[in-house]
DNA sequence: CGGTCCCTTGAATGTGATCAATTCGAGTGG
DNA sequence: CCACTCGAATTGATCACATTCAAGGGACCG
């Protein structure tokens, strides 16, 4: 069995014992490629599975309010979608891909499954559950409290620092597979807005943008400038309980 | 055994077991009753409990930015505190009583053991916690996107359906602790903005402020002039596992 | 080529912040 | 009972960050 995306991903914070890799091989077992754009959820659909995402990027988006939307969560592979959405069966949030990619969708009844056999496997995903819901703190303290440069900054280091979490590079060159407006849905803003930030940190040398390619010249002192610390990718998995009943 | 207010509100979703119960019990054990304005976490505090709030408000703020904090979350009595931090040790952000009020420590150690031994509860409390999180994208979706106004509105009008549902009440008429300063840190907003919002819906007569009560004159058009849907009280519960392994 | 989407820039506008005073009310002490 | 204090509420004047409106340019694609 070659290691998935998800395994690796979660053997960053605990080794898998077999029985817990057979479950998440479990969700993994379906595989689908989608389109980029294509509609994996829509709100009001009614939601019967969680997600793998194995390949590409995919975003939750809220309602649209006066003529726009807003981007809610970015995930990357190897994530799981859907764990916000456990205790509600009609979706208030929309699910698109945001590039080409490839999902493995599972049913609920694997969670209730994992939850029956297996505790530890239960708590981790719980305590993934629970650092998104941080994140999501961290992203209303931004639109609460930041000038929209500032938080157009945390985003790009926050998404530098996901994204080498996941390929294990230390690379401050990265792509980014949205457009202006899209940007502008993800930090509160217009696109029309969003250029113009984009070009004042180019002008002042702090990022070069090429295509959708972007790079962050000065790192240490954009992170500075923000206050960013690197926390939100680590897990205390010292209380966990043991693997199986 | 006199009915906790966790245990109520817990029944409002699955009629626990006599063991599951326990569990609960378990985590009301130790009572503690607090001051308010006192501090139970700060940022950076090594934090080893969760909480159960048996009495009164308490809130949690991130860090300062720019001479302001906001508040990421309101809890009122019966609700589980700490469900977000799960998966970290040291604090990001700070619980504080907005009220007086008595809280319920109880060691991630139960969690663990809940994990092991009850997975319908366990499935429960994640349920719940993917509540919180949805709540959260609202309040994203609400800052990101919505007038300062529409968002003050939505605010009054989900914390009285807050309320009611946990007092069983239709009252339009509630009490709000907060002062109007910290309104604007719910808010994203100054203290100022704040007076001026609420006189301008007192002049317009939607709404009617006595101390520190408050009263929505017509609910109805300002639940409609926000878009609400009364959506994150309620739980799908059907997958969940059996009661005990 | 014509169409469409995205990026880019300028000018005017507006929502909400900032700065500065004043008032109000609840305590507190003389 | 009155002065005093301190925090919260209130209001006005001004400012600025970000939006809106308007227009044009570049790349890709049928």
């Amino acid at each position: 069995m070659t290691e998935s995306c998800l395994t690796t991903r979660l053997e960053n914070f605990i080794q898998l014992t077999e029985s817990e890799k057979e479950f998440v091989a479990y969700m993994e077992r379906e595989e689908r490629s989608c389109d980029k754009r294509e509609k994996i959820i829509r709100i009001g659909d009614n939601v019967e599975h969680l997600h793998v995402l194995k390949f590409g990027w995919a975003v939750v988006r809220g309602r649209e309010i006066r003529g726009r939307s807003s981007v809610l969560r970015i995930y990357l592979p190897g994530e799981v979608i859907g764990l916000a959405e456990l205790g509600r069966t009609v979706a208030i949030h929309s699910l698109e891909m945001q590039t080409d990619g490839m999902i493995c969708p599972f049913p609920r009844s694997a969670v209730a499954k994992m939850f029956e056999r297996a505790p530890r496997l239960s708590a981790l995903l719980m305590s993934i559950s629970s650092l998104d819901q941080l994140a999501l703190r961290e992203q209303v303290v931004g639109l609460a409290r930041m000038t929209a440069e500032d938080r157009l900054i945390q985003f790009l280091v926050t998404l530098r620092d996901r994204l080498s979490v996941a390929n294990a590079g230390t690379n401050n060159r990265f792509h980014l597979p949205l457009s202006q407006a899209e940007l502008g849905d993800v930090l509160g803003l217009t696109s029309i807005y969003v250029n113009r930030l984009l070009r004042d940190l180019r002008r002042s040398g702090k990022i070069e943008v090429e295509g959708d390619h972007i790079k962050l010249l000065d790192r240490e002192g954009l992170e500075e400038q923000v206050d960013y610390s690197r926390v939100l990718s680590q897990i205390d998995t010292s209380w966990f309980p043991e693997t199986s009943a």
